[in-house]
RNA sequence: GGAUCGCUAGCUCAGUUGGUUUAGAGCGCUGCCUCGACAAGGCAGAGGUCACCGGUUCGAGCCCAGUGCGAUCCA
């Protein structure tokens, strides 16, 4: 079959997907050999996959590809993630463009098409999963809101209730008025924004004089109750125990003291607002303080603001300062720079508020997660970078507000009666009996209502690792317990307290057992220019289009090549080009092959000592050895590109740009079989050794380079052990690179054609030694007649050109004798380096502290260097002389 | 404001316990080359006071202190 002039990646990729597919390799069971199980990080159902999981999947992908063909079973769970209030704020958004209003919709109207939403986008997101090539058991795949997956979520809900774990209460937390539902401390966001300082007086009861207060939210001040300042601020002793009155309300309020106002901020005079500010609530607690709630729960004024009500808070805001400005009570207004929270979904930005919810106690649960990692049980990838970030969030860690006003999401298992006794249950029957032990009978008439609240979508994302394996509905089944723990998560690291901390603390508290005894973070994937990809931005690729542009080899070569282990990634498509190229080169060298498949020597069956080939097929042997060593290592310490960089130099430089051109036959000429067999077995096992990299490529390689029996498929094969490596072997080779390339450089110094032959080589026979192969690819590779040994020096004959090489000489004998004077400048140039390192050599060595301090293998170092550096001098100055 | 990490070639990064010559790779750049696998290619080459300033040491990109710049997390 005549192959393509470029490697065509969409046909073969869906060939093999199908095929891989039909033979269920993916699946995993139960069985004798060790698992190595990971659990995907499920991608929101909001919308598609973007480059950040791409990454991910990938560095996944390759971990498990790794992990089955080196004798595991390798279990890769799929799934996605409800994402609750992400989603919802995408479905209601999409019902407006509709025009239709959630709040004209029933709960289960809502739902219905939050699943539909759900439906459509969860099939996108594991269609890209699939081109990708990741190779997921998709028997497995898990949606948090699955059935099994929900009765999850309520008994642990329920479980930790009746531990006394959960409790309901009111508390000041962080409100999304956009989204109008509490968020969790993790949720919100903050940034550096410039807002205006506003000097307010507000007018001190029976007296003609001010106090005046600096505020960024004079929207707020409906609702002040107190002002407060500092007991030893001697501005405001004069005032103490005067009646303050509020601007606008008119309403009287005492003036407090308190030390910890700071008394160089703004005025020293803080105005106390308890229902809009976690400081000022904490005043009032402290002096008992009524609390004036003015907003409403999204963001307008409420009726206890008296006016302006119904307005929103940012409109208010510019009503209540021109409304002062006519009283004349604005003083002055600065430019200030403040931080401010913004709702990580909604962006908008989040007011705190009083608010009754459910709250976890993190505590107990804190220690022992932060033990695991503290003590190794645990090991972050790259380390020192996150550990400090871990352990403070750990021991600063605060209860967890797991309650969303929200309907996309596991319903809270509380239910209430009309007086706001409640019960916590599975369901409503068990609701009735639990609150007829409690409470007694229910008066007639009355129902129990469920609490119309969701939990955290991170409140069922902690148990992911345990629930994908039915360990919390059916605990002790044959899978959970096979399987779990995983053996590694891949995560990004922006999501460490979010849920890698929460899934520790959940595998320690529920299973008693970590959940993975490794992290690998990811780093963040942003444009060339350093940005993150945003939708507003423009600057997030499309993976799908990437793939049919470049292939899914290519994408995964491309964002592996250039991700160092948890840097963030700057990602470019010319990265992708390259793993473009690189395919295409495989592809080439495959070509190559297979043309000397066809045009085999029939007579000579053994192999010729003195035929290139044999230097050749030792040589890589040894230098394929060397080279899987270190990309094991480099893949044991999750040095996953650094691998990737290793393989592809393998495969481009030395098998494609060294070995083929060595044993690679004269032009028309038949291949040797018994070379021909060792080049295949090298191709298969480096595409092998690629192939979780890039999985499609090899794959259809392996079978284009022979015929396959049924089922012998290359994501299957296992990995053979790496013989040992011969030093002396790879020395030689690598002496022979360099004299190649010295060989090129003078013929392109003469300005030698291609054609123009050299008519004579003289080597020192310290050298190599006499070997006829090696011989061969000499005068192969640099186009000579034909080659002579000598010993000791080169002899100073018309015609010959004298080279320095290592600390020998070599003679290039050419037709005619070009100008060599800027090979003589580079040498001079080359003769003042030497001499320079050869003093600093000399000047070491006569140090004696040097001679006494030092070790003695690097004293003798220093010395073979000084040796090693006077024999090139030589070499040099015989050179120049001739 | 607190903490952590980083600063090495034009760009993105390696650089193991301080000593294998005066620091490596990929991309980019320069020159030459259509030579029967590959121009999505081949061959060769140029390019770095290792952020700065001190210190420890016979010896520092690496260890210590400080300065500057950047990133991230937290309040």
């Amino acid at each position: 079959m005549e192959l393509t002039k470029h490697y065509e990646p969409a046909g073969t990729e869906s060939k093999w997907s199908t095929h891989w597919n039909v033979k269920n390799y993916f699946n995993s069971f139960p069985d004798s050999r060790t698992p190595y199980t990971v659990v995907i990080p499920p991608p929101n159902v909001t919308g598609v996959l973007h480059m950040g999981h791409t990454l991910n999947e990938t560095v996944q992908d390759i971990l498990v590809r790794r992990a089955r063909m080196s004798g595991f079973n390798a279990c890769w769970v799929p799934g996605s993630d409800h994402a609750s209030i992400a989603t919802e704020a995408r479905v209601v958004s999409m019902l407006k463009d509709q025009g239709i209003d959630k709040n004209s919709l029933s709960r289960e109207a809502f739902l219905k098409y939050a699943y539909e939403w759900k439906e459509k986008y969860g099939s996108i997101i594991y269609g890209q999963i699939e081109k990708l090539g990741c190779s997921v058991d998709w028997n497995r795949v898990t949606f948090t809101m699955d059935d099994h997956y929900y009765r999850a979520v309520m008994k642990i809900f329920i479980k930790l209730y009746q531990e006394k774990m959960i409790y309901r209460g009111a508390r000041m937390i962080h409100w999304d008025p956009s989204a109008k539902t509490a968020l969790s401390d993790e949720e919100v966001e903050y940034k550096d924004v410039e807002g205006i300082l506003y000097y307010i007086k507000y007018p001190i009861a029976d007296s003609e004089e001010f106090i005046t207060i600096a505020t960024q939210r004079p929207e707020t001040i409906m609702g002040d109750t107190a002002v407060c300042v500092n007991p030893k601020d001697p501005k405001y002793r004069q005032l103490l125990g005067k009646q303050i009155i509020i601007p606008l309300v008119n309403r009287k309020v005492p003036l407090i003291t308190d030390e910890q106002i700071d008394m160089n901020f703004g005025t020293g005079a803080l105005k106390v607002t308890p229902a809009h500010d976690i400081n000022d609530y904490n005043i009032g607690l402290k002096y008992g303080l009524p609390v004036i709630d003015t907003l409403n729960e999204d963001g307008t004024l409420s009726p206890a603001a008296e006016i302006f009500v119904g307005m929103d808070r940012f409109e208010a805001r510019k009503k209540v300062v021109e409304r002062l400005k006519e009283d004349g009570l604005i003083l002055k207004e600065e430019i200030y720079s403040t931080r401010l929270g913004f709702s990580q979904r909604s962006h908008a930005v989040v007011e705190p508020r009083i608010s009754t919810q459910w709250f976890l106690k993190m505590k107990p649960l804190a220690i022992p997660a932060l033990d695991a990692v503290v003590s190794g049980k645990i090991r972050i990838h790259p380390g020192d970078k996150f550990l400090a970030t871990y352990k403070y969030w750990l021991e600063n860690v605060k209860d967890w507000c797991i309650s969303r006003q929200l309907w996309w999401g596991q319903r809270i298992p509380a239910w209430y009666d009309s007086k706001g006794n409640f019960v916590v249950a599975e369901n409503e029957s068990l609701a009735l009996e639990a609150y007829q032990d409690q409470y007694g009978l229910l008066a007639v008439h009355e129902e129990l209502v469920q609490d119309e609240d969701v939990l955290d979508t991170w409140f069922s994302a902690w148990l992911w690792p345990i629930e994908v394996f039915k360990g919390i509905t059916n605990p002790g089944n044959a899978d959970f317990k096979y399987y779990y723990p995983t053996s590694i998560l891949v995560t990004g690291q922006d999501i460490i307290f979010f849920w890698v901390a929460r899934m520790i603390m959940a595998g320690l508290e529920f299973k008693k057992e970590i959940p993975f005894p490794d992290v690998y973070f990811t780093g963040m994937v942003r444009d060339k220019l350093g940005r993150k990809m945003s939708k507003s931005l423009g600057n997030s690729p499309d993976l799908l289009e990437l793939i049919d542009k470049y292939g899914a080899d290519a994408v995964r070569f491309g964002i592996m090549i250039s991700t160092p282990a948890g840097n963030d990634l700057l990602f470019e498509e010319g990265s992708l080009e390259q793993g473009r190229n690189f395919n295409n080169k495989i592809w080439n060298a495959l070509k190559l092959v297979k043309i000397w498949g066809d045009r085999l020597s029939s007579k000579d069956q053994k192999t010729v000592e003195s035929d290139p080939g044999s230097f050749a097929v030792q040589w890589f042997d040894n230098r394929f050895s060397q080279a899987k060593t270190q990309i094991n290592k480099l893949l044991d310490d999750y040095k996953i590109s650094e691998a990737l960089k290793t393989i592809y130099s393998l495969i481009w430089d030395d098998f494609c740009s060294w070995y083929l051109e060595w044993v690679k036959p004269g032009y028309e000429q038949p291949l040797n079989p018994v070379f021909y067999e060792k080049t295949i077995s090298f191709f298969e096992e480096l595409i092998q050794w690629l192939h979780p990299f890039m999985p499609f490529v090899t794959e259809e390689i392996y079978h284009q380079l022979r015929d396959r029996a049924e089922g012998d498929d290359l994501c299957m094969k296992q990995f053979t052990p790496a013989p040992a490596v011969s030093a002396s072997m790879l020395e030689t080779g690598e002496k022979l690179r360099m004299l190649l390339t010295v060989g090129r450089e003078f013929r392109q110094q003469q300005k030698l054609k291609n054609s123009e032959v050299i008519a004579r080589l003289i080597i020192p026979s310290e050298i190599f030694g006499k070997n006829e192969s090696l011989n061969a690819i000499i005068l192969k590779q640099l186009n000579c007649h034909k080659i002579e040994y000598s010993s000791g020096s080169i002899p100073n004959e018309p015609g010959i050109a004298i080279i320095p090489f290592l600390s020998y000489q070599l003679g290039f004998e050419t037709p005619q004798r070009v100008d060599d004077s800027k090979r003589k400048v580079d040498l001079e140039k080359e003769l003042v380096y030497y001499k320079e390192f050869l003093e600093s050599l000399n000047k070491k060595l006569s140090n004696e502290r040097f001679v006494q301090n030092a070790r003695p293998e690097v004293v003798d170092l220093e010395k073979r260097k000084r040796k090693d550096t006077e024999e090139k001098i030589a070499a040099i100055l015989l050179t120049l002389n001739t």
